[in-house]
DNA sequence: ATTACTGCCC
């Protein structure tokens, strides 16, 4: 027990008598007594107790210089209060040894109160205190001491000087350190080895290296602390390699180097990323006794984590006898680096089982743990730790901070963990837009950005990468042109990581010219880039672009990763690019790809829509670690193509792999029951989704159902569902009522659905053409001109029928009545071929009911021209003769093209695959796979 | 009695 707790006693009496108990005070001096390693005063003292007899026989001036050499605080104080007691206090060598030990304590005021009330403080009282603020970092407050020291009169000597040049060195004042410089020539201490050092040190941390390197080269008898202090300036300023030059210089001129040259280049070392260097000096640290000193260690542990393996590092720190507090940081720094993080969560437990108090390092490391275990909840507990602790809340926990809250969406307090900074930083500013863009608070990301940046904070790519980030969240291309335009001011767009983003940016933004632009003006050609092009052409559909620039990669022998495959392997899933796709596929085997869950799920998913569900089951055979995306893609295909069955069968063997399924599961689920005609199963799983598997239906959900209900004739069912669902209904819903309602000719349903869907989806021009179809059923001609006048009149447009058809590297495409293909000539000789086979075998057009007003031979012109069959025709002569022909159209498949497609598989023995708008169509010997049901 | 060179979080 300490006296100051004595003295905080309820009794105010009791203290002095406390006071006089032998027991307690000599405690403190028997400790003390014993590491002074006087044996005479150990022995004595372990004969007696007593308080004066310790007081008369060992100086207080020795135990005060002890308790400053071991920085004891307590036991000082107690002397202290004893001089007072026996009236001795004012002893100057007492009085000065209090000062230094207060002062080293931090203990400022009572130094200061200890140096006023002398009757003649000297130069040594005030070194003492001087050396007390350099030693806990106050530079300013040193330099004020020295001020005021000089008005009194007093000089400084060569144990004052280095003091005082440090405080300079400290604050970067090379202003304040040339003035002190000027004193030490003039005062004639320039000679002096501590001095000497002391002002090599001074300029070379205002980064001054050249004078820095005069005044080392003018010391006239350099010691081992003068090499040591100019390389670890120069590793401090990031001047590795003359660190490293310098050390090797100081070796040829015989010095042996310590411990404080070794641990220096070591971090020279670790800058240089040296690894070979770093375990060279790590064996001489061995062969000449310097592996149990604890910085070399520190420094070693430090180099493993950054350069080479944890493994070594964490060997290195397993060796060190009693790791203190930097140790512990830098291990555990080490884990977070390599994302061991929870390793690093362990080693802090046994760090304070070891009662190291953990520091705002620790902190640091831990709280980037937290957000990398995705802990966000013990991030919120170390903060409420910090804040009831006495750690500084610097600018790196800050950012600790603000990244576990937004980690967790909660914006309000990342951001109030900003604004309670007193300075902003930058590192903190981008945790905070990097927080804001991920949880989708683009307008607060970019006006924040807009604020600071006026408020001068500045910024860096990090920066930008963020607010383009946020940019493109908006899908605002004026914002992203501007950021562009800042990038080019500040010299950023030279950055491969700001490219990328600017690519990513306006290809999110709908505008992919300008991304290629980007992408064409910078000289940089690595992967990423062309990640970022090829994902832009593939989100916006330009498949053969995407393409284009693969080819392009190869040719500079750039390795393809599993972004950029997954990636082509999507954009060959929207194109249908069967062939494209296959080729794909070769090169994710060829660079072993197919390790990587997302690339092996695009694969099942490319050949599911593709139209080849034998490719997708073997690919999902074969998918490493099938998740809920790997189910939903296959069950998905199945439903797709229309095996119902097979998509059920496949749906309850993921429940048996207890796998649960999510809401777009539910959706292909729900499409399998539709595609098959599964209505009582279909309202059995719609019906159940939230009790069994927790998933609330959406409108998806809903328009399936609708869908299914409709198909199935069940308009007044379907009907209700509508007015009963939880929400309004949107476009899908009620354009799955009015497919119903065409299919089974109900006028009123139909108007009532067309009129929701023009008003939802006023641009969209299928919904005009249908309830035409309807009212022409009905034989309501007059509505049927109406509406043509409307879509008139609205400038909707229909859009044309348009086929796809790969055939090797190319894609063909074909428009109604197309006449511009190269072939053209061919193809509808073939197709007139088609005609006459098919109509020996029964083959009667079927007219489409909107085309009433025109003439029936015309009529069957004009379909026998629909787009897929210029394109199955097409595919009938360039393509290999038993091959299935795979075509997609952009509509769905009328009904005469239906028709016909069935009965050209029959004469022609191919299979025929037709993925239209909906599903897929499997024709094969004359019938289709949905079963004439779509 | 007072003095110089070394480590951990972006």
């Amino acid at each position: 027990m300490s006296l100051q707790r004595l003295f905080s006693l309820k009794n105010p009496l009791q203290p002095h008598f406390k006071l006089l108990k032998p027991t307690i005070f000599t405690k403190s001096i028997q400790a003390l007594a014993i590491i002074t390693e006087n044996p005479q005063t150990t022995t004595k003292l372990n004969l007696t107790h007593d308080v004066e007899w310790a007081a008369g026989s060992i100086s207080y001036s020795k135990l005060l210089s002890q308790c400053c050499k071991t920085k004891s605080l307590n036991p000082g104080q107690e002397i202290h209060t004893h001089l007072i007691k026996l009236g001795l206090d004012n002893d100057l060598k007492c009085r000065n040894h209090l000062i230094n030990l207060y002062s080293k304590c931090r203990v400022f005021g009572g130094a200061r109160k200890l140096l006023d009330e002398s009757t003649e403080p000297d130069l040594v009282s005030w070194s003492a205190l001087i050396s007390g603020y350099v030693l806990n970092g106050l530079g300013e407050e040193a330099l004020l001491g020295f001020t005021e020291m000089h008005a009194m009169g007093i000089r400084c000597n060569e144990f004052t000087f280095p003091s005082v040049l440090k405080a300079c060195a400290m604050k970067k004042d090379i202003v304040g350190g040339k003035q002190i410089h000027g004193v030490v020539v003039v005062t004639g201490f320039e000679s002096d080895a501590f001095v000497a050092n002391t002002l090599v040190v001074v300029y070379a941390k205002c980064g001054e290296f050249l004078d820095s390197r005069r005044l080392f080269d003018q010391i006239p008898e350099r010691n081992i602390v003068s090499w040591n202090a100019l390389f670890s300036c120069y590793t401090q300023g990031d001047l590795f390699e003359q660190a490293i030059g310098l050390f090797q210089d100081m070796i040829g001129s015989g010095l042996r180097p310590d411990e404080f040259s070794l641990s220096t280049i070591i971090n020279a070392c670790t800058g240089l990323r040296d690894i070979n260097q770093g375990r060279k000096i790590h064996g001489y640290l061995i062969k000449h006794g310097y592996s149990s000193d604890p910085f070399s260690c520190n420094a070693l542990v430090d180099m493993y984590s950054k350069v080479g393996d944890f493994e070594d590092a964490k060997a290195v720190f397993d060796h060190i006898q009693n790791p203190d507090i930097v140790s512990w940081n830098a291990v555990i720094a080490g884990c977070v680096l390599h994302e061991y993080n929870d390793t690093a969560l362990e080693l802090m437990l046994k760090m304070r089982r070891s009662r190291i108090k953990p520091n705002m390092f620790t902190f640091s490391s831990v709280l980037k743990a937290c957000s990398g275990l995705g802990f966000q909840g013990l991030g919120q507990q170390f903060h409420s730790i910090l804040i009831k602790s006495d750690i500084e809340l610097d600018p790196f926990l800050c950012c600790g901070l603000i990244d576990i809250y937004s980690k967790c969406g909660e914006m309000e307090d990342a951001t109030r963990v900003y604004n309670m900074m007193p300075e902003k930083e930058l590192i903190a500013l981008n945790a905070l837009l990097c927080g804001y863009s991920h949880n989708n608070n683009d307008i607060e990301a970019l006006s924040l950005f807009a604020e600071e940046h006026s408020d001068g904070l500045g910024f860096n790519e990090t920066t930008l990468l963020s607010i383009l980030n946020s940019a493109a969240g908006l899908q605002d291309v004026n914002v992203g042109e501007q950021i562009h335009g800042l990038s080019l001011r500040t010299g950023f767009e030279s950055d491969p990581f700001v490219i990328n983003s600017l690519i990513d940016c306006y290809a999110k933004c709908g505008s992919v010219e300008k991304a290629r632009k980007v992408f064409d003006e910078s000289s940089i050609a690595d992967l990423a880039t062309f990640t970022s092009l090829i994902s832009a052409y593939a989100q916006s559909g330009q498949g053969e672009e995407a393409i284009q620039l693969y080819l392009k990669l190869q040719d500079l022998e750039l390795k393809p990763d599993p972004f950029i495959c997954s990636s082509l392997l999507n954009t060959s899933a929207s194109l249908s690019a069967y062939e494209q796709g296959k080729q794909i596929h070769v090169h994710t085997l060829k660079f072993g790809l197919l390790s990587d869950t997302f690339t092996a799920n695009s694969l099942v998913n490319m050949y599911a829509r593709c139209g080849s569900i034998d490719d997708a089951t073997r690919a999902f055979s074969e998918v490493p670690e099938k998740g809920i995306v790997s189910w939903s893609a296959m069950i998905g295909g199945f439903a797709q193509h229309g095996y119902g069955k097979e998509a059920l069968a496949l749906f309850n063997d993921m429940l048996k792999d207890g796998i649960a399924p999510n809401n777009v599961t539910l959706v292909s689920v729900l499409c399998a029951c539709n595609h098959a005609g599964l209505v009582t199963q279909a309202k059995q799983y719609f019906e159940s989704m939230e009790d069994v598997f927790g998933i609330k239906p959406t409108q998806e959900h809903y328009a399936c159902m609708i869908d299914i209900l409709g198909r199935a004739g069940k308009l007044h069912e379907a009907m209700d569902l509508v007015n009963n669902m939880p929400f309004e209904a949107n476009a899908s819903v009620w354009g799955a009522l009015l497919g119903a309602a065409r299919t089974h000719k109900n006028v009123d349903l139909g108007q009532t659905a067309a009129q929701k869907l023009m008003l939802l989806d006023p641009e969209k021009s299928g919904t005009h053409v249908l309830l035409a179809n309807i009212y022409a059923s009905a034989g309501l001609w007059e509505n049927v001109a109406d509406v043509r006048r409307l879509m008139k009149d609205s400038k909707v447009k229909k859009e044309p029928g348009m086929s796809w058809l790969e055939v090797k590297d190319r894609v063909y495409t074909f428009i109604v009545g197309d006449r511009s293909h190269s072939m053209t000539k061919e193809i509808y000789k073939k197709l007139e071929e088609l005609m006459e086979l098919v109509g020996k075998e029964g083959y009667v057009p079927v007219l489409e009911i909107d085309l009433h007003n025109v003439q029936r031979s015309e009529k069957e012109v004009l379909l026998s021209f629909h787009s897929e069959k210029l394109a199955v025709a097409f595919g009938l002569i360039a393509t290999p003769t038993r091959a299935p022909i795979r075509v997609k159209k952009n509509l769905r498949v009328c009904i005469d093209c239906h028709t016909f497609l069935k009965f050209v598989s029959k004469v022609v023995t191919r299979e025929i695959i037709v993925r239209d708008i909906n599903r897929f169509h499997h024709f094969r010997d004359g019938s289709c796979s949905c079963g004439d049901y779509w």
